[in-house]
DNA sequence: TTATAAATACAATAATGTTGCATTTGTGTT
DNA sequence: AACACAAATGCAACATTATTGTATTTATAA
């Protein structure tokens, strides 16, 4: 699930989108890249608390605009990112993929295997993009409520 | 598009889910039933100033708990809410349509006439409800910007 | 008309995100 | 290797959005 890649692979993907090599953009992208869900700004802050905030803040937004990540809402409207698969581009992201909230962990998948159903809007709507939402268990939580643990 | 109904309808809406029929909430329906597009706090306020912000907040929890109203967030994350049609019930919503916020205008617009295609998840996941969002030019927007006015 | 529970208004607080600026750091150049 | 400069970070202040507690007001049923 979550694509594994070592250091050298990130400072290669931050001097190919002309941001400096530093240290808090590394540590994000290992942690965003080590996980198969989304991150949000919260997330990031209670594990490297000694990176100041906006600076998070700042990291993910050059990495959205940079079409290193992209941002998905969940269920309580709090900013998310997930790491871009390769269509990506700056400023143009391909996030026609099922995003997949779960009730419980509120963990937000991107399941990208799905692809997304062509469909036809009403008559003077011009879609440029899609996204599709789903709440519900994922496997983790599906399988513990199973076996009533917790 | 917009739902027509009369006060007393609304006042009979209120009755049925055990509310008090009182001037801020009959407000609030008669804006919301007015439009064809979804209604966020901040839209209410601006209008109804003299209600107060936390009065605004809770009946938009109130409706949505009863179920005459669903939340939906827009491109930047803020909670829009619309009204809900015939098949909602308290606590268990039926929001499976197409959700449309216009790029320019920002409006959101639930799209209900469109059914949702099906479709089946990567195993474990077990969904309970999906939202489809589209992101574009609604009709009003993209005639505008064909003959170029602004 | 009155009693009571519910709803509102107001004040305070929390959480989240943004802006400006001084300081530090990375990187290309001498 | 050292320097210069632009870029990134850290810090302080502020803005926005949402929540909680409580006194006051209001709707409704007795």
């Amino acid at each position: 699930m979550a694509q594994v890649k070592n250091n050298y692979q990130f400072e290669d993907m931050l001097q190919k989108h002309n941001l400096k090599k530093t240290a808090p953009r590394l540590r994000v992208l290992s942690m965003m890249y080590s996980k198969n869900t989304a991150t949000s700004q919260p997330d990031l802050e209670s594990v490297m608390n000694d990176i100041d905030r906006v600076t998070l803040y700042r990291i993910l937004n050059v990495f959205e605009e940079k079409g290193i990540i992209h941002k998905v809402f969940d269920l309580n409207g709090t900013a998310n990112y997930a790491v871009c698969h390769s269509d990506c581009q700056e400023n143009h992201h391909h996030d026609e993929h099922l995003h997949f909230n779960c009730t419980v962990c509120k963990n937000v998948y991107c399941l990208n295997e799905l692809n997304m159903p062509r469909l036809t809007l009403p008559a003077g709507f011009e879609a440029q993009g899609f996204t599709l939402y789903a709440s519900g268990l994922c496997p983790k939580c599906s399988k513990k409520s199973a076996v009533k643990v917790n």
